[in-house]
DNA sequence: GTCTATAACCTGATAGAC
DNA sequence: GTCTATCAGGTTATAGAC
């Protein structure tokens, strides 16, 4: 069977420009894109943009709910699954999401930054509240330790997670890690941070 | 003796405009603030900002060190103290940091998507590397734990500090605290995330 | 120092030829 | 479907009166 491979060159015009959005919108943010800059990553003319997609906003928009559903997604899985143990859940999340990051890592930044200067812009996108608090993954939280509020873990898990990526280009530029350094310590929170949510349901 | 309250009309016409700028900067971003913004918030014309100061970007660039040395002050306060112990540390720092992220909420997401969204241009001004390579708390973490690098335990204790003030829109966006819980959650977390240190670095 | 008016430029969107 | 040319509106920055 010959080889098939994926390249610009192959996608149609309209799956040309969506791919050219994704990257100069997650880069510059939608602020500081211009549709000239994605008409030109695209090779294409300006002028299609608005033939393909009504609006600088409506491509935006179709590019930021992708964004947010890879980004919430994974938390999601974990939510819907009524079979596994804390612990499997627990350590799931973060390796699927560490998985994620490693693939996509200025996601978060790009998500929450959008979301924090547009409030109210992205609206019922998030059932995510209800699901969360009568998932199992939060009664089981408050079995383990009835004392805490489930938010309370799930802040630092996700925070022990995500947090590297973001604060991830400040590191790098103070020159506290490397790319390949910064790889490896991901991989190896793979398995760390599991241990450490197990230390801390277990302290106190 | 007389009240003396400091309010907008007080400020010198250059205050007012900084002022003014630290809020709109902050709310809507470097890019998505025009300087009419500005000056609308400032009660003043809109001339008045390339009198003082040159543009646009001067002025920016005058909030963004201010604002990074806030939020990196914090650690490096940290990183020149020689005389706690390990654990002492770790309770300043995360107290420390948690007071003035109540009263910065949006500090670091800003901060963070502005370096993101013009990578290369806040250089130099962080040594922050070498200080916290050659700190008295990078050693104590290594001896504590020689079988880790330091910043996988910088990353969790930062990420459970911070990632709640990055994420807290999403969340409370999604219903899933509001802001007086919120606040309480964030003090309940000064004594918590010291304790839950304490069983990471005698895990495993 | 502070204002109004305006210059010079840029950006999103469209009209119309092919 | 794709392009070039252009419009209408908005943005930073400045000139010049007070």
């Amino acid at each position: 069977m010959a080889k098939r491979i994926k390249v610009a060159a192959d996608l149609s015009t309209e799956e040309k420009i969506k791919e050219a959005a994704r990257k100069v919108f997650q880069q510059k943010g939608y602020a500081a894109t211009r549709t000239r800059d994605i008409a030109e990553e695209a090779g294409l003319n300006l002028a299609l943009l608005n033939y393909y997609f009504r609006s600088k906003e409506k491509l935006f928009e179709l590019v930021m709910v992708e964004k947010m559903q890879k980004l919430f997604g994974v938390i999601a899985v974990i939510l819907y699954d009524t079979e596994n143990t804390l612990e499997t859940k627990v350590e799931l999340m973060v390796t699927n999401y560490i998985d994620m990051l490693l693939e996509h890592p200025d996601l978060p930044i790009f998500v929450l930054s959008e979301i924090r200067n547009n409030p109210g812009r992205f609206p019922g996108n998030l059932p995510l509240g209800d699901l969360m608090r009568n998932s199992r993954f939060a009664t089981q939280l408050r079995e383990k330790r009835p004392d805490l509020h489930p938010m309370q873990l799930i802040f630092s898990i996700l925070g022990m997670v995500v947090f590297p990526f973001i604060g991830g280009p400040v590191f790098e530029g103070a020159g506290l890690v490397d790319k390949p350094t910064f790889a490896r310590l991901m991989e190896e929170r793979k398995k760390l941070i599991p241990v450490w949510v197990k230390a801390m349901l277990e302290s106190g």
